[in-house]
DNA sequence: CTATCACATGTTATAAAGTAACAAACAAGG
DNA sequence: CCTTGTTTGTTACTTTATAACATGTGATAG
């Protein structure tokens, strides 16, 4: 049921109505996290708002810089344990190749994204992602596949031109 | 032409002849380098070497200690500069979801690579990769791809025992 | 030959990314 | 309230990666 999403690639590289869009992710992130039990803390919360203020990927310390601007700390473990847990619990995901990190556009629904990233603006298109290929030559060899990661780069089309 | 190669995934997790599979890629690679008129120094070979004993992604300190310990040069910038070089010429890849490298089994080939990496002995298997689902979306929105990272996690067949 | 130019290597220094370990604060149930 | 588990604060450190510049080396045009 994961295969054919009717989920569009997200909107980061579209004109769309963001404030919309934020707001959205933080409710469902909101319902998700109590869903969990899990606690959905000022700064888990705040990280998450930062990376969605753009659909761009951020390092962990352009995201410290961020919180220790607002007074909510300033140690590379504190923006760090803030990701993992948003990663965790998949309102984040982690880009391979940046060492960077981006809201996710769609929370809630199992995924395994693929991503789109812009290189030369960094904006990050989430697309439902169906690494089909290689689970055949995976099963073929017996390996045992967990998670995948799969990463385009290249330009968006605002910085093609 | 890169979409159906007739090759299959590398013997990384298959017995296979090593020895054999060492000195034919090192062929590839003495014909490959000559042929673009690039130099295949003895770092970059050895470096090569290194990458070939194992099908087991190494670190650029890891090689760095190797490379210490035979006198071949001691500071980081030496083992990255052999090891872009192996990238640029297509002879090694980087597996960004382990910051680390290993030595290409099919140099030469116009590949884009998928990747399947066991988490417990670090193993990796090249597969030829076709990430076409993604191509669809990138065009739907008008993202141009460049590169393509896919890397698969998980379990070798040896190591699910 | 040998001057020159491109490429390769050596070296210093530092940046950027990530984590282990432990102490203090806090929230939530008994 | 008090205990228990989670979260945050903090120190210190490890790992990964690169900028910048000096030195060496090898091919070739004169």
């Amino acid at each position: 049921m994961s295969e054919t999403l009717k989920i569009a690639p997200s909107p980061a590289m579209r004109a769309h109505d963001h404030d919309r869009c934020v707001s959205r992710v933080l409710d469902e992130a909101e319902a998700a996290t109590s869903a969990s039990g899990a606690r959905f803390t000022p700064v888990r919360r705040r990280v998450l708002e930062i990376l969605l203020e753009s659909h761009v990927a951020l390092g962990a310390y352009d995201i410290l810089k961020r919180l220790a601007a607002e007074g909510l700390g300033d140690k590379p473990p504190v923006a760090y344990r803030a990701l993992d847990f948003l990663v965790e619990q998949g309102l984040a995901h982690r880009i391979e190749s940046l060492n960077a990190f981006v809201a996710c556009m769609h929370p809630g629904q199992t995924h395994n994204p693929a991503f789109m990233i812009c290189r030369d603006c960094r904006a990050v298109a989430e697309a439902p992602g169906a690494p089909d290929a290689i689970a055949r030559d995976a099963a073929r060899i017996g390996f045992q596949v967990e998670t995948t990661v799969v990463e385009a780069e290249g330009l968006c089309p605002k910085c093609q031109k």
